[in-house]
DNA sequence: CAGCTGTTTTACCATATGGTAAAAAGCACT
DNA sequence: AGTGCTTTTTACCATATGGTAAAACAGCTG
């Protein structure tokens, strides 16, 4: 639970009372390998903070191909969060890649604290746009080659590597398993 | 102006006076082509609404080549949010792609909007967060071959094709402009 | 209209990646 | 250890895209 206070102060300033407050609010889940936080067709009903695993942001092409968007690991956000805050239908699923232990809020709960928390607000939208800042620079770039992709994955993913299927790391860098395991073995 | 009032009013309501302090605040500018908005390593001044025109958001590679990472055309906001509310530096170039027309909002009206009107800050977070939301949505996508990425450029953009150079279109989809150049024969 | 300049197209070859298939490796369960 | 599963690697060929260069085209200016 301390790791979500840490991640919360680091936006904005809470007094004891308010913290407990959101703890109090707060309830921690566990989810297993390939059960799914969020899918497509349903709405969100949680804001997820990830303690324990990784998850993956994926959806199903026309012709069935399964491309993965983003992989969240611990000590995030996890939420796909205009739906969640508009109460629409998700398009995508958002699935454990691992065994995972989160913390969640309703959506009541959620509100709660806006309620009640003056300052709320000011640090969850910071918290929410920041995340979807960092997103929107971490992703791998079309312009660059699978190679370097991959590498950046590395980067900045540095723990990913052994936890989640190779399948799915290919179908974030947007090529074959096959390929990416050439790519693989001439890096090394 | 109309368009901004529009543009706003989706997204929360807003009486006459909040409607005129509005555009008291706001200032309308014009940027001829290859102009920049924004630039890395300055602070970002200004919010952005564009009446007219097309612009980019682009960097440079460590070895030169420009990405373009963006467009934003008409009845868009236009601002790195993230480097406006912390005001710390951008990392890349706001460049109008034509002659353009913009609406712009200093630190210090965006501000005061804040406090003079209650509904302001929801208002905000909600187009600020949609348009983060919808840009990871329509952009180009890494598993998707360039044919395809182009395709869904035109589906997506369809009024920028003829009004920004073939450059900017390849530099953004990931592709040379030769092969741009050998997809749009193919096609038609 | 001629002469510049910048943009877009074409051509040629080299190479990275995809598609298909099969083999190998890893892992769970008995 | 052995049997079935899934995941990962290898191999082969086909093809899309990149790199380099040159030609064609378009817009502007004198």
């Amino acid at each position: 639970m301390k790791q979500l206070i840490d991640y919360i102060l680091q936006y904005g300033h809470l007094n004891e009372e308010q913290i407990n407050f959101v703890i109090q609010r707060s309830k921690v889940i566990s989810l297993q390998k390939d059960e799914c936080f969020s899918q497509p067709g349903k709405i969100p009903r949680q804001v997820g903070f990830v303690l324990e695993g990784v998850f993956r942001g994926h959806y199903y092409t026309n012709d069935g191909e399964d491309v993965t968007r983003c992989f969240i690991g611990e000590n995030s956000l996890m939420v796909d969060y205009v739906n969640f805050e508009a109460q629409t239908v998700a398009t995508e699923y958002l699935q454990a890649c691992t065994d995972a232990q989160l913390i969640v809020f309703s959506k009541q709960s959620w509100d709660e604290l806006s309620e009640k928390i003056e300052s709320w607000d000011n640090i969850k939208n910071k918290m929410v746009q920041l995340c979807m800042y960092q997103k929107s620079r971490t992703g791998p770039v079309v312009s660059q080659d699978a190679t370097t992709r991959y590498l950046e994955f590395i980067n900045n993913y540095p723990t990913l590597i052994n936890r989640v299927p190779l399948t799915y790391i290919a179908s974030y860098l947007g090529v074959t398993q096959q390929s990416l395991s050439r790519i693989r073995k001439n890096i090394h």
